[in-house]
DNA sequence: CGGGATCTTGAGGATGCTCAACGCTAGTGG
DNA sequence: CCACTAGCGTTGAGCATCCTCAAGATCCCG
């Protein structure tokens, strides 16, 4: 696992000593933000912040499962791997997702950074002490799980039984979704992943992801921006497109 | 939703009264068991037992998510529909799985009965408050769920990657292992459904999946018995298949 | 024994894949 | 400063897997 070793940067060996967390821009989305300010401390204790380069690993299919993180920064990937090397992306995480409920002992999927990214790093087992001190955590993180699950059963349906232009569209939409949910706009979303990782993601080439984009360019239902910036100027149109109705 | 209304059996009408879980089978894998017998009446109390014809409808997709359910005999298919009509399977269920932990205010996806089947049926709100008792019965739903989001995301590699004889195959070892956890034989396993569900769990069309155990049934890699059941004479040579190594 | 449902088999076709070439952009070094 | 290259995206032509449509076989339950 040559390049990218991920960055250390203990919590306490800069002015961000008191605290990363209180200037924490993703806090409120996060899992933390179940924490009250006096009870931030316990947490900061057992986290370090840590950055990756772009296409830098974060964990990797099978390794024990030692560490969990919180994206503070920049877009990751999950994916799974088959022995003769078809790739499976099973998802993208960005500011403020979490990345390992899906686990047990062992990492089911490796994380690699899109971008630059910034993480908080926690002890699993330093964690799981936490959960046991503030059941407000574990609840929130059962939440959390729940909403993953629902995600996962839609990603199965499109998977399934979606047509290659359902695909894309179902994409398109969902990363608006989750955009606003950042507080970002709805709209010029932006592409922080490549055609190949796209295509990874839903069960396609890259061929079929860039014709897809192309014909739906043509057709007006969407624009392709400077920077990887795609306009969506007629949700609901697209919403159709999407599944097909 | 006409046909197969349940047929609710409270668990004070019967001999059972004192405790159905006391006799239940499938109480050592199912959620309730870790909990000790001196606290298995506060679970009694909230639980009841329910029958299911086949073919019945168990939770509908969209219903305000009030029950959460346990089976205990028989098996279950979770289901989403496209507008169309278009339908994925995302999951069967078998004696002794949890249906209802992926949901939030409203269920994700509708669940029917395969064959006859029995469930014990908790109310939502009443066991949200036994988990404010016992903790650890909510470690082991999010247990459960990471359990679950492992699952789903082995699903979403075979739906977006693998062909559809790995596919079948993958099911076929997927539904054996399950079995072993159920203390049943790891080799003549039965298929409950029929081939128009094993084509939509597994993103294929009945025809595709009727060829593809035609072919594996003449290269020997399987044999269809009686009664629905199928033997797996060489697992580890099914175990590369699958993988397509 | 009959009949409906399910499963299997066949022939033809479409969606998306493979293989290949070309264009664009950004970074690099002369 | 600009040619050069490497990586990525786009486009095209042919093809394979799986789907569609259709007919026949089998099973199961009354």
């Amino acid at each position: 696992m040559g390049l990218g070793e991920p960055k250390k940067r203990p919590a306490s060996d800069t002015a961000e000593q008191t605290s990363p967390c209180a200037a924490c821009a993703v806090r409120g989305m996060a899992f933390c933000g179940v924490l009250d300010d006096h009870e931030m401390p316990q947490l900061l204790s057992i986290l370090q912040t840590v950055t990756v380069d772009p296409h830098g690993p974060i964990i990797d299919e099978g390794e024990p499962a030692d560490y969990l993180f919180n994206v503070t920064q920049g877009s990751v990937k999950l994916y799974k791997l088959l022995p003769d090397g078809r790739r499976q992306i099973t998802g993208f995480l960005f500011e403020g997702d979490f990345l390992g409920i899906a686990m047990n002992e062992r990492y089911a999927y490796s994380a690699e950074a899109v971008g630059q990214v910034s993480l908080c790093r926690f002890s699993r087992r330093k964690l799981e002490r936490l959960l046991d001190e503030f059941p407000k955590l574990e609840k929130r993180l059962l939440g959390m799980a729940s909403n993953e699950l629902v995600q996962a059963q839609d990603q199965i349906l499109l998977l399934g039984r979606k047509t290659a232009q359902e695909k894309i569209v179902s994409f398109l939409l969902n990363l608006s979704d989750r955009a606003v949910k950042r507080a970002a706009l709805a709209s010029p979303i932006s592409l922080p992943m490549g055609r190949a990782d796209i295509a990874d993601y839903l069960g396609l080439t890259t061929e079929t992801v860039s014709r897809t984009f192309t014909n739906l360019k043509r057709d007006g239902y969407i624009k392709l921006l400077q920077g990887g910036k795609v306009e969506l100027p007629n949700r609901e149109e697209l919403q159709e497109l999407a599944e097909g109705s």
